[in-house]
DNA sequence: ATGGCTGAGATCCTCAGA
């Protein structure tokens, strides 16, 4: 039982790539950010060609989230509870056989202290009161996604960088990660490779930051308890990434017994 | 310290990403 998470920056412009991985690895959930387009306009064909069910939460040019899934999808919520007055897609969950999951796509936050970046921390306060919710209910629950913070300096490939305060790895927006991880989940990457390096889920297009590997481990997949139990494996796809027309993120793949 | 790269959508550039 696989579950992906991947941040494809547009569906449309990642479709080839997207495929092809999803041909290869035959995830039976996958979890997508940054599909950067209206429900009406996703490229539901091919994946339903592949045998994937699709729910999404979509608008134009920006953000959106989708979850396919072998299994029906029931129980669709679109967006948080309480965050009636945001109309940005960046939260989907369903429960697809007995695995809960969510896609979530958490704001980059463009710089410490602006709006965008008070922003993603409101955001954050919304997040962790629905996770804390959410661990009332007595089933797995998996919630993947690009949450664009990397929580600890082995997260990130320069440890002078990353304690500069800029964004990804300020300390507030790590706090705010820390503090839904407090609540009782588990950081399926790291609860298996605690001290591995380099162990990157982002690496940004400009500056060769990919071909010499300075990348971030921003794209988390979050267990509750429940789901922690039936955990026997996960890593990071890197293969995507180097190729043609990439994404700037890699897929990050869990698997359950 | 700055810039660098990519996608979308509306113009021939701007915004946003991270």
């Amino acid at each position: 039982m696989k579950i992906a998470t991947w941040n494809v920056n547009s569906i449309k412009a990642r479709l080839p790539q997207v495929l092809k991985w999803v041909a290869d690895a035959n995830p039976h959930i996958l979890l997508l950010q940054e599909i950067k387009c209206e429900a009406h306009t996703f490229p539901k064909e091919p994946f339903e060609d592949l045998g994937y069910n699709i729910a999404l939460s979509g608008q134009k040019t920006y953000n959106g989230v989708a979850i396919l899934s072998k299994e029906p999808l029931e129980d669709i919520l679109i967006g948080l509870p309480d965050n009636g007055e945001d109309m940005q897609a960046r939260y989907i969950e369903a429960v697809c056989g007995k695995f809960r999951v969510a896609s979530v796509y958490v704001p980059n936050g463009m710089e410490p202290g602006c709006d965008k970046y008070v922003y993603k921390l409101k955001f954050f306060h919304h997040l962790k009161a629905h996770l804390a919710q959410r661990l009332r209910l007595d089933e797995a629950f998996v919630v993947g996604g690009d949450y664009n913070v990397a929580p600890y300096e082995i997260d990130g490939h320069d440890p002078t960088v990353f304690r500069q305060e800029r964004i990804l790895c300020s300390q507030k927006e790590r706090e705010a990660l820390r503090e839904i991880l407090y609540l009782g989940y588990t950081d399926a990457l790291r609860a298996l490779h605690p001290t591995q390096q380099h162990l990157f889920t982002w690496w940004d297009y400009r500056a060769g930051s990919w071909q010499t590997n300075r990348g971030y481990r921003i794209d988390h997949v979050l267990l509750n308890p429940h789901a922690a139990d039936l955990l026997i494996s996960t890593g990071v796809d890197t293969t995507p990434r180097g190729e043609e027309k990439a994404s700037d993120h890699a897929p990050v793949w869990v698997l359950f017994s």
